[in-house]
DNA sequence: CGATAATGACAATGATCGTTGACATTTTTC
DNA sequence: GAAAAATGTCAACGATCATTGTCATTATCG
């Protein structure tokens, strides 16, 4: 997904957390930040840091990208391991 | 291209500045950065915030995505406009 | 319902950020 | 090679960060 602004990132990061089923206390353990930083990253917090956005990142399975702004409209990401899959499965 | 780390960020930062022929003074000033932080950022500043990081990257014709890790690794982004180009130009 | 977990918010703190201004060191241009 | 531009580095400064600890408010589970 496109990150255009700090909201988008703290929107995304929420939505994979509850995936996982993780509490924030609990990323904010794996990550080894605070919780207070998870909750203000996940409202959107402009001035978070890079490095500290990586490593959450990671702990959610999650990579950070980056591409030509024009190509990140018009270059979708094809999932070759998911049609190969389903277009081998046939037993 | 993946950011796993703040020193890919840099140089990619710094790659893509020189494609454009701006100095670092002229990225810093369009950006509304000193250059200084440009500078640090190009060596890979981890303490880099989110804000100044996405300014940075949309003076330069860049926007930052993410994605799955797995995801990252094994779908490539394809630009539907280079083959739509391409194979429609046969005059 | 009652208890417990999870989340949101606040203040105080030490640590660190990003800025300005200056100077040294390349690198580029003529 | 000389001049000019670009880059790297430093110190000082005010501003802001991320942390801890605490308490209020929702959700969640038994």
């Amino acid at each position: 997904m496109n990150v255009r602004a700090a909201k988008d990132l703290g929107a995304l990061i929420r939505d994979r957390r509850n995936e996982l089923g993780l509490t924030q206390q609990n990323l904010a353990d794996k990550t080894g930040v605070s919780r207070v930083w998870v909750v203000a990253l996940e409202k959107g917090k402009p001035s978070a840091q890079l490095d500290l956005i990586l490593r959450t990142l990671h702990q959610l399975g999650l990579a950070l990208s980056v591409d030509s702004a024009k190509a990140s409209l018009f270059t979708p990401r094809i999932d070759l391991g998911e049609i190969i899959r389903s277009t081998t499965k046939q037993a």
